[in-house]
DNA sequence: CGCGTGCTTGAACATTATCAAACAGTGTGG
DNA sequence: CCACACTGTTTGATAATGTTCAAGCACGCG
């Protein structure tokens, strides 16, 4: 049984953040809502969602919600990497997930949150109370049928970390992690998936694979050692040979 | 890295098994279907299911849908208890969930199913079209709300899920389990939640929790040997010393 | 320049897996 | 009814993966 060394308590700098973030709410609304009729259903729902909604601003190290706050809001990254962590009493750290633009936060929890967010670098996000949004659920018969493929596909992501967290060694789960984030950014801009930036810190990556930053250490430059990455920068990775860190991911069957 | 040793195969028995489960498909709609007007909403969306959908058996060991397959349907489950598993390629195996009485099955998936459906004992299921299910969601305003929470219920266990796999260790993650049990057994009837049925095998456990079969019979072991808990039978366990379990399962934060 | 934070590498250690063997319960056939 | 085989469980001995502890490195910043 692990004994507790270290309990992880905010830094100055976390705890200042969410009044800070609060604060900035209503930045003002967006300005880009056009006249609806001749949008399509998922351009409406999103506009919708817009007027519905304020922008806040979450800078680097702040935290957006705490664990067990009141799940008032529910976010939409608009710019930059969220994290949503959560601890045991002992103060070991797990990752959830990161956040990238287009994500929602906040739609799996019902009486409050079940994770603290916080922000890798400065993000802007769009935020919803909650029975707004709800209402918007009751309103518009297209929004349930998308926001029920949200929840989709989270769920099926999560089973992906399920199987492994569970049943995955160290290097393929680093190898699934690096090959998830190519894909990503291959979605975002066409072709160009070789160079993965790296928002978050060894530390981030180590408690979102269940492993110690040390082993991630190694296995980096282990993995760069075999030519199969580059590692230019301490947030870069450039995937040298995708073959080989496909089959180092050991996929489904 | 490790090497594959034992693919596992399904067993002749698994093999007969989906057939046998379609075929039995269509034993004929269900007979408690009342008068609407009366109803809770509810009410009414069960009642509306209900004559959406047909009653299927899946025989102890069958396999009721297949990893891969289209996903064609949606089950709730009846009675009996089920898994959802999924297989690397080298044949490590991990058990996504169990499912019993008054869950639903097929709702993460979308195009075709992400894990096999096998049941442990008999069970029996109500089985919908995807696309009568997806009507209904249309027509009753009432069912998207129902379902919503029923994915982010999903999407929340799966979180804890994570916690479990990526940060605790084998003895927390058996506490959890065996309370977890408990639990959910105490939610149905009343009080006595000290004895628990184990509805699966030591095998299904292990690849459930991320671990061996040898460390669960161990970790069982050990914990009789201190009289936290008794073992009357293979499946069955009686919890003697509740608080000891959980300051052995190491809650959250 | 020196300090601090986060990263990297090394060595010893611990937890859990692997290999192996014995055991228990159940069903089958003699 | 008992012997036997079969499957699933339990326990033991050994090994390996990943952690822990420790020290050095590198980059950024005052």
């Amino acid at each position: 049984m692990a004994i507790a060394l270290a309990i992880r308590v905010p830094s100055e700098e976390a705890k200042m953040s969410r009044a800070a973030a609060v604060a900035s709410g209503a930045l003002g609304r967006p300005n880009h809502v056009r006249a609806l009729p001749t949008m399509q259903p998922a351009e409406r729902t999103a506009a919708e969602l817009d007027r519905a909604g304020t922008t806040v601003v979450c800078r680097r190290g702040q935290t957006l919600v705490e664990e067990g706050d009141p799940a008032e809001y529910i976010f939409k990254v608009v710019s930059g990497t969220l994290r949503s962590v959560r601890l045991l009493a002992d103060g070991r750290r797990y990752v959830a997930s990161f956040h990238m633009p287009g994500d929602f936060l906040g739609l799996a929890d019902s009486e409050n949150y079940n994770h603290s967010i916080e922000a890798l670098g400065d993000a802007g996000l769009m935020r919803y109370t909650r029975t707004s949004f709800e209402a918007m659920l009751d309103r518009d018969p297209h929004a349930g049928r998308r926001f029920f493929g949200v929840m989709r596909k989270e769920l099926s992501a999560a089973q992906d970390r399920l199987l492994l967290l569970g049943r995955k060694t160290a290097a393929e789960r680093l190898a699934s992690f690096l090959l998830t984030l190519a894909d990503r950014k291959a979605g975002e801009n066409g072709a160009n998936n070789r160079e993965i930036e790296l928002p978050m810190n060894r530390s981030d990556m180590a408690d979102y694979l269940g492993l110690r930053i040390e082993t991630i250490c190694r296995l980096l430059s282990d993995l760069k050692q075999r030519r199969i990455i580059d590692l230019p920068g301490i947030h870069s990775v450039v995937v040298l040979r995708r073959d080989l860190l496909e089959s180092e991911s050991e996929g489904d069957a």
